[in-house]
DNA sequence: GCTGAGCGG
């Protein structure tokens, strides 16, 4: 499992748009779009976590694509911290 | 209710 970072969005994108461009490369996992957490509002970037190919390729395919005329970043996310990282698939 | 770098409310 992969961990994609998806940046640049529009605001008003949520987690199911997000879904629908991931799942056209494969199964998604989970989606997890970044909010303020005082102001409540969309940081306009998020998470998506899917199989390592599948990952791959959605990176590859949506890499700067216009998404409601925004050209976002999507990229492999950075790993979190590790003691957080707990479900390690080796 | 807009805005616009960035790696997790």
């Amino acid at each position: 499992m992969k961990s994609i970072y998806i940046g640049n969005m529009p605001y008003s994108y949520d987690e199911e748009d997000v879904r629908e461009h991931f799942e056209q490369y494969g199964d998604v996992n989970s989606v997890k779009l970044i909010f303020d957490k005082e102001t409540q509002r969309p940081k306009g970037y998020g998470f998506v976590e899917m199989e390592d190919e599948e990952a791959g390729n959605a990176v590859e395919g949506l890499n700067g694509t216009q998404w409601g005329g925004r050209t976002i970043k999507v990229n492999e996310a950075n790993p979190r911290k590790p003691r957080f990282q707990v479900t390690r698939k080796w």
